[in-house]
DNA sequence: GCGTTTTATGCAGAAATCTGCATGAAATTG
DNA sequence: CAATTTCATGCAGATTTCTGCATAAAACGC
């Protein structure tokens, strides 16, 4: 990994998360903590962020900011951070959209290759940030409030691909009423998504689980995996266990 | 192996992974690494690409990482806003990416009803805020740099539509050239777009007019309509107005 | 065609860069 | 204040780069 690269990556890194760790990102990236201190000198000496001990901050914190108001960010980074664990080198992954599998992609680490297959366009281009990883994007037409493509074409697309992982951003589960969501040409591909790949991985916030909306995508028996913030043993997620399903 | 075939070829590698080695290259078409060093330093000299200890980077690192700051925003404004005029209600338009376009989807009027085709995520993003306007994106493999899919089925869609109106962010245009560009498979949709759509409409601020790269994408003949910043009677544009190009 | 000039390429040795490790100093925490 | 973590510094080994030079190829003038 070049150095330039790491640190485009570190900078990254800080202006998403307004932080970053010394600890953490030699970790990351696999170099010493003395080569990551060298590059956010090197970074603060341009004044692209600010170093502290342990670490660096955004410059945002010293200047003027735009907080990204993400709603429950901190679970959904417990969530993609567990999420990440299960990727593989050589791995084909299906993802969708939302705001979930957007905390996922930020977290990859840089080292991983893996090709990312999406229909959704803010994943794509956060997939794109990464140096190993092949970007594939489903075409169609785009749906506008998902910022996901939608329709016959990249239904019979996501069938001609055979996904060793395929993470779902839920909208709502329910052990009755299984995977929902309310938006029709959505839920037809997750549909898709959901019978065709190998492994399918469902990331929730516990707030919304045993809830339910109006389509179905599937039942919870479809799902391999479910992801939540929660630890896996906890009793909101037990009968999910109890039907089969990996908790995580 | 030719000196300009090994600068196109490396030119397309960085562009296409946003990283080569110099080692790599080295080994790849079996030269030195003082040759390849050399024509790193070449292109980056003229601004083509980054070199950095060990190999090279995509321009994008450099500027397109943080800075918002689009280059000459004012001349593509001016540009983006006769490009409007062209389209009416009901229309197909195909587009590529770039800055230019950008422009182009920030000023859609809020009323027009038309549906919009193109390969560039950010272009997409920006058509999808826009109340009336249907959004088609091309999905294939993602160019990590220029954030537009490119690849065999990128191009066999793109011939299955018939566009009225095609719009194409311009990096180097020449009398005797023609329009060109350095990646290869940006320059292979450019040309399947040029090839099929009813009218072809080139945007380009003057400063790349009478510039050329070195993958050729069509003819100046072929482009119906150019579009730049200056007044279209200006001398500069004399030559491409005497070919039957129509100059707004 | 032939000699000259220019250009391109490879090689060798010196210089510069990058990175990890060790040491002691400084900062942080409880 | 003591323990722990983090930092700065210098140094060594490895890699990369630079420089000048030799050779070969191409372009040019005549």
């Amino acid at each position: 990994m070049l150095k330039k690269e790491r640190q485009a990556y570190i900078l990254h890194q800080v202006n998403l998360h307004n932080k970053v760790l010394s600890s953490h990102l030699s970790e990351q990236m696999g170099v010493s903590e003395d080569t990551i201190r060298r590059d956010l000198a090197e970074l603060a000496k341009e004044g692209k962020m600010l170093k502290v001990h342990g670490g660096g901050l955004s410059n945002s914190f010293h200047q003027g900011a735009v907080a990204q108001d993400v709603y429950a960010i901190e679970e959904k980074r417990i969530i993609a951070m567990k999420a990440v664990e299960l990727i593989r080198d050589g791995m084909f992954v299906l993802t969708t959209g939302g705001t979930t599998i957007l905390q996922l992609a930020r977290m990859l680490p840089p080292e991983l290759r893996a090709t990312f297959v999406t229909v959704s366009l803010p994943a794509a281009s956060e997939y794109a940030n990464h140096p190993n990883i092949e970007v594939i994007v489903i075409g169609d037409k785009l749906s506008k409030n998902s910022k996901i493509t939608v329709g016959g074409e990249a239904i019979a697309k996501i069938k001609d691909i055979r996904a060793d992982l395929c993470f779902i951003g839920v909208n709502a589960i329910d052990v009755q009423a299984g995977l929902t969501d309310n938006d029709w040409e959505v839920v037809q591909v997750k549909k898709t998504m959901v019978a065709t790949a190998k492994k399918v991985v469902a990331m929730c916030i516990s707030e919304k689980v045993n809830t339910a909306e109006h389509l179905k995508v599937c039942n919870v028996e479809d799902i391999d995996i479910l992801i939540t913030e929660l630890q896996p043993k906890s009793k909101k997620l037990q009968p999910y266990s109890s039907k089969g399903i990996k908790i995580l």
